[in-house]
DNA sequence: ATTCAATTTAATTTCGAGATTTCGGTGTAT
DNA sequence: ATACACCGAAATCTCGAAATTAAATTGAAT
């Protein structure tokens, strides 16, 4: 049974899902409990997830979760819409129909969650699988690039900025835009057209993006 | 004295300048030795590797250095012109003169290395010096772009582009090309002219591209 | 009272061995 | 001849403790 990737999966969903306070230092003597394993198995896990940038580690102290950061969130938004659209605008010219199917699929699903939020008064309950829903679309977007590359670093930089911004809206009061925004994006990629698709995931992600340090 | 650190920088310039066979295996029990350390001080720095993509790893059978593949050329040159030309333009724009005179300045010593590479018969000497001057022009390129993310991005790219490439061509037949390559991107870069200067990173990598897997 | 040095405490890093799993070879049955 | 199961050898994974280093506490001197 292959221990340490259970315990990098778990580490790593209550990483993205703020399960630790932003700042938290991550002792490996700690977490050994929780895992019941040793503290060296715990150490190798935590120095993976420093690598992809969900866990800071310095020499001779530690790991810690990283600190909030609006810069570093900017940075994050910056990549997604350069990653998101290129993968997006490849996958228009190789996906071809069944890739418009799942991304229609992917989209009925995570428009019905977004729906619900918008009429329910607490939508606590609704933020995991919004959550994966929304991870879905995403990455149905840039599914058929053609890119594992490509992916791959999407799928690190969107772990990051869940991250960042988890904590910051949870009141969902930007849901009424998300939904435009995710019904635009879809109708623009199935109609083909490139720069208009490039344009609206730019908008999508617009209000996460402070222009002073990036963007001209 | 970090021990870890220096094992990480030292496996990581081996593997990025062809000091092993692609497909190697990299056993923990056999570097110690090199090192003179444990076996899992090393296995704990194969990890590090592996999530940069400079090792593979493979649950319960070990690490070993990732095979030479024409689609991962393809796709890490893809993510090479679309962060560089990003990192450039955006560089352009707040670098301002300082930066101007990095970038010529890293260009000048690239492009006298380049120039006697080109004279000489047997260039091997030079691959060393080479390298670094290559990697530092274009590192320069997007050193003023603003964001910490991107240029992490990008090294790590760049590293894995190195990794594939390094063995291919060890006989600069292509250094006559690249000399004037390298000119024209400074001398757009300096110029202003942001599309001139994408299109001029997208031809000067262009010859790692395989139109068929992407690309339209 | 504050600063700095020395000591104690706590945390991190390294290590080698034991437990577990994979790999290679041999033999048997279809 | 091929496929499958078994067994020994080798490699990997996990662990707890020892060694090293950082942090906290105490105490002395200005």
């Amino acid at each position: 049974m292959p221990e340490e990737t259970d315990i990098y999966q778990t580490l790593k969903f209550r990483l993205v899902s703020n399960g630790f306070e932003h700042e938290a230092k991550l002792r490996a003597e700690v977490l050994r409990d929780e895992f019941k394993c040793s503290a060296s198995t715990v150490r190798e896990v935590l120095f993976r997830l420093s690598t992809v940038g969900l866990v800071n580690f310095q020499e001779q102290r530690g790991f810690r979760v990283p600190p909030r950061s609006a810069r570093k969130l900017n940075e994050l938004t910056h990549m997604r819409v350069l990653l998101e659209s290129e993968g997006t605008v490849l996958s228009m010219r190789k996906g071809g129909v069944p890739w418009e199917a799942r991304l229609t699929a992917a989209h009925h699903q995570l428009s019905h969650i977004e729906k619900r939020i918008h009429a329910q008064e607490d939508p606590s309950g609704l933020i995991g699988i919004w959550f994966s829903s929304e991870n879905d679309f995403h990455q149905t977007l840039i599914s058929d690039c053609g890119s594992e590359t490509l992916k791959q670093m999407h799928r690190r930089i969107y772990a990051q900025f869940r991250q960042q911004l988890m904590v910051a809206d949870r009141q969902f009061d930007f849901i009424t835009d998300n939904i435009q925004h995710h019904a635009a994006i879809l109708e623009a990629a199935l109609s083909g057209d490139e720069d208009l698709t490039r344009a609206r995931i730019h908008d999508h992600l617009a209000r996460h993006l402070n222009v002073d340090t990036l963007e001209a």
